[in-house]
DNA sequence: ATGTGTGAATTACTTCACAGCG
DNA sequence: CGCTGTGAAGTAATTCACACAT
């Protein structure tokens, strides 16, 4: 059955890990997977899988399971990856050097159209092939490019201040490597990555030498 | 009231936003918040806030709200914080390298003692002042050190060998950056740090202008 | 007044369990 | 049979709402 409601987040979420799951499965050569065997690689029970992918349709097949390679195909239909999507770099400091060079990105579907800084040593020179520009320079950019994501490595001061140049700009999905939950309008997603509090949080458990993690 | 329960592992995974942000806080110099006004900086609700907090105790004073400088150290006590945590990094890559050079980290009890790699052009150097040494020395390091903790920034396909060695090394903690699921045996905590899925499961939602987002 | 702490109510998420298809 | 799709049941997380302390 087509499902009318919109599937949670949580699910959503969820998504991108299945889609990557199948394509490792892909490449080693496997042809069907069933929910039971696609949960065990990645933790999730196989209920879980199937209920998840019936937000978006009848997907499997009965008495066989999942046909890799059309469903990779469409969850990253379900997904927006059968476009390609303009991103900017905001921070091109270490972490955006990084970020900049990572093949992973580009792999899927996301494309770095342009790095800012506001180091009048980094701008106009190119990294990783990709010109550095002021940030002011963002407007123009994100028009002739039609940006609608961008990627933030500023220091936790400036994360705010950039946030809502990209939101002026038009930006409407932010990930945001800063340490701090920065304010949007509603109509701009944000998420953030946050490896210091991930530590943090499991310090807490090493600390009391809690009882079975999860997974 | 003292709480027997445990608190659930999405609380202890806030208590560190909660650190962090009394610790702005402390910076800005505010003396004291009320959970309206912390949950309004990072997109929480007031009773959550209060909730969360109430599993550890009382924390904060009726008509007043929470004590700044007392909240951020008690949150860091129970988050073990009080101590330093040795931590080795796997893989001196560009990510790998951005990590060891965050000063993020050590200002927050977690010390990076050991960079390892298995490129013999990099073994035997310095990186960030820590040295770096082959993979097979880590029981070795973990030993001296008692590292507990580690973070895995190298490529998919070596995920999961590096962390089987870290879990025989005895780490019970992992953060990890390789975009596969690594697999541990139980008594081992993992996070994963995944910026290539959240850039996706926004994809979903500007791929089909979903209506406003919540937080 | 102001703002916490917390049971109760609500909402969200996950798992069960089974009908039904291949 | 094997394995999906899915209502129903069961858990878990969040929010409400109010007694009570300052």
């Amino acid at each position: 059955m087509d499902k009318q409601p919109m599937p949670p987040d949580v699910v959503v979420r969820r998504l991108p890990l299945y889609a990557r799951t199948l394509s490792y499965l892909q490449q080693e050569g496997k042809k069907s997977v069933s929910s039971q065997e696609l949960g065990a690689r990645i933790n999730v029970t196989a209920a879980q899988i199937r209920k998840d992918l019936s937000y978006f349709g009848q997907l499997g097949k009965q008495g066989i399971g999942y046909n890799v390679e059309e469903l990779l195909h469409h969850i990253n239909r379900i997904l927006g990856l059968s476009q390609q999507w303009n991103v900017v770099l905001i921070g091109v400091g270490p972490l955006g050097q990084a970020i900049a060079r990572y093949s992973g990105f580009s792999e899927k579907g996301i494309h770095i159209v342009g790095l800012f800084d506001v180091d009048p040593k980094k701008i106009g020179t190119d990294f990783a092939g990709i010109p550095i520009r002021h940030v002011n320079d963002l407007p123009t950019v994100a028009r002739e490019h039609t940006v609608r994501m961008a990627i933030v490595a500023v220091s936790a001061e400036h994360a705010q201040e950039v946030v809502d140049l990209l939101v002026k700009a038009g930006v409407e999905a932010i990930l945001n490597y800063a340490p701090v939950i920065v304010q949007v309008p509603s109509g701009v997603w944000v998420r953030h990555i946050d490896p210091v509090s991930l530590l943090h949080s499991m310090t807490y458990y090493l600390a009391r030498e809690a009882p079975v993690p999860p997974s």
